[in-house]
DNA sequence: AGTATGATT
DNA sequence: GGAATCATACT
């Protein structure tokens, strides 16, 4: 921070970059190993709370929280300055702010048809309503898509002829961590706007040593917008350095998280915060450095003096008992401290596995995945009882509720149509301690409430045959493992075994990796686009085990769409027909479903 | 198959 | 801090 002890700054600074055509290229296919990779965590603020804002229409400075029976679940930014927060009781919340609007989560009730609804009494129905939160659900959903095309915008856009052929089909991977946040991919985007930007980038990497210095790039300032907050350089490192490609990473990236948040206020009026790293778990810390309503950039000559603020507790997976663990054993919460204790010290206390994590994950390291997932594995219906419940019948009434709650989330899941089911039901009783019992859905019958609720009340039959079941404090029903459906399902095995698991390549899972969303049409909407195109045939091997080994000569016609495929690329494009090929079987199947399946407008 | 842990609003 | 979810790892 003090311009004065910089004399000079040293006259050939950076000549060349410090990366390589090789980590650049990494970005592609969205590599877990390139220093040049851009996560970005999003994160909605006070989620809960906005859905209700955005649901009764209120101004964005009238104070909101949403209530669960006498306590508060989430608080919106405008009543925070009143004190109240998340511990609160509904009472001291109004003492605090007499003006402040409670919301009641909306809830089903016992013997009114299985629907959840919004009531004004249901504050008072502890003992017979059960909470729903399937509208923030459906608001997650409405907001996942925005995201996801704004996304797709991204790499729909580009003018140059060349860029297009080089990059065509690449786009950003996108997470759903959590109810409100996500994790964003976008390297492989990223990659695209650079060769865009630079032309100087898109060279072939035949006659090139793939491990050489990067040129600089030809910029001496990076043009932050003035909404992005960026954290503070490592003490050795300062701003008026050249930037490296690096730091031209994190601007596009900041710029694009900025699209895809600016779409989620303008179509759907939520803000929302996020980070924007190298890794997961620093973009996830840099999401809520800056709330509500911004955006935070760790930058990697930022990262050490990020990290050092902070106690190591708060890192993902260190919140909880691993946590305290490693507190006791090293003395200190404290990153900084954590960082001076060699790594054989970990090794001393720590297993192998857990030692080598801290120790990278201290220093910025993460190298998880962003997984393509938006959906979800399990389901859950639950219910603490305040008084505890002491007969089977009781117990019935509740086994009713779950039944029809995960019934009615099953459907919007897609199990009329058979896209998806699950296969395993499971119920979870507390007493002193849980116990949990879970048996098999029979995969020949037809799900409905009704087979939910006799699989249920046979699993409670099970537990209360073993004894000390009463007092219960806690029921839940659950159902997981589930399957695509049937069509998909065998369509993919088939895939599988005429590979007979010859090596993949890369990361991932084979054929799966070519649907980065649904091949299914949504809820509302949309015609599918069919305009994509066969990845192009490439000229560099950085997509294959084999690195630097370049068969070039070999070349083929692929007799499907008479493209000229190098031989080493003939695995990979054989396998993005088959997809193509089932994308449009599953589209079909899926339609044919829908018009046969009748207009129930589910209740809004 | 069943349990425990961790994280989120 | 409690309630309701979700995910994953361990045994």
């Amino acid at each position: 921070m003090s311009p004065a002890d910089s004399p000079n700054a040293s006259p050939d600074a950076v000549k060349r970059s410090r990366y390589t055509l090789r980590q650049l290229h990494l970005l592609r296919q969205g590599s877990t190993a390139t220093p040049l990779r851009a996560i970005a965590h999003i994160d909605l603020d006070a989620f809960y709370a906005q859905c209700e804002m955005v649901r009764l229409g209120t101004d964005r400075d009238t104070p909101l929280a949403v209530r669960q029976w006498d306590s508060l679940i989430a608080v919106n930014y405008a009543a925070r300055p009143y004190g109240i927060t998340r511990m609160v009781t509904t009472a001291e919340a109004r003492k605090l702010c007499p003006n402040i609007v409670l919301q009641h989560v909306a809830t089903f009730r016992e013997g009114e048809g299985g629907r959840w609804a919004y009531r004004d009494d249901s504050f008072k129905n502890i003992r017979t309503d059960k909470v729903s939160l399937d509208p923030y659900r459906a608001e997650s959903r409405k907001i996942l898509k925005t995201m996801k095309d704004e996304l797709e915008r991204w790499s729909a856009d580009s003018v140059d002829e060349e860029v297009i052929s080089l990059t065509q089909g690449l786009s950003a991977s996108l997470e759903k961590a959590s109810i409100d946040e996500v994790f964003i991919d976008m390297s492989p985007l990223i990659y695209r706007v650079l060769l865009q930007k630079y032309p100087e980038l898109r060279q072939k990497s035949q006659d090139d040593n793939r491990d050489a210095d990067l040129p600089p790039p030809p910029t001496t300032a990076i043009p932050w917008h003035t909404g992005d907050s960026l954290i503070e350089l490592d003490k050795h490192e300062r701003e008026e350095d050249d930037p490296d490609w690096d730091d031209v990473v994190m601007q596009i990236a900041a710029e694009i998280v900025r699209s895809v948040r600016t779409a989620v206020w303008n179509q759907l009026h939520y803000t929302c915060s996020a980070g924007v790293a190298r890794n997961k778990m620093l973009a996830k810390l840099g999401s809520a450095c800056n709330k509500p309503n911004a955006q935070t950039i760790v930058r990697n000559r930022a990262i050490q003096f990020f990290l050092n603020g902070y106690k190591f507790t708060q890192i993902r997976m260190l919140g909880g008992k691993l946590g305290e663990q490693i507190t006791s054993d090293f003395g200190t919460e404290q990153v900084s401290e954590l960082l001076s204790i060699p790594y054989e010290q970990l090794r001393a206390k720590l297993d192998d596995h857990t030692a080598n994590w801290l120790y990278g994950v201290i220093r910025g390291e993460d190298r998880s995945e962003v997984n393509p997932r938006t959906q979800i594995k399990s389901m859950l219906s639950a219910k603490s009882f305040r008084p505890s419940i002491n007969s089977v019948e009781q117990a019935e009434k509740w086994l009713h509720i779950f039944a029809a709650d995960i019934y009615g989330r099953l459907v919007e899941d897609g199990v009329l149509e058979n896209r998806r089911r699950p296969r395993v039901i499971t119920l979870h009783h507390r007493v002193a301690q849980s116990r949990s019992r879970q048996i098999p859905i029979p995969g020949s019958s037809k799900i409905d409430e009704d087979l939910l609720f006799d699989l249920a009340k046979n699993l409670l039959r099970q537990v209360v045959a073993e004894g000390q079941a009463w007092p219960c404090s806690n029921l839940s029903l659950s159902v997981s493992s589930f399957e695509d459906g049937v069509s998909k399902n065998k369509a993919i095995e088939g895939f599988l075994s005429s590979r007979q698991r010859k090596k993949r390549r890369i990361d991932d899972g084979g054929i799966k990796r070519f649907f980065t969303h649904s091949p299914f049409p949504d809820d509302s909407n949309s015609a599918p686009a069919g305009n994509e195109s066969p990845p192009p045939a490439d000229q560099d091997s950085s997509n294959t085990p084999l690195g630097d080994f370049e068969p070039t000569l070999l070349q083929n016609t692929c007799d499907r769409c008479s493209k000229v495929i190098p031989e080493y690329e003939r695995e990979e494009h054989d396998d993005w027909h088959f997809a193509k090929d089932l994308e449009l079987q599953d589209r079909q199947e899926a339609m044919s479903a829908q018009q046969q399946s009748q207009q129930q407008t589910p209740p809004k």
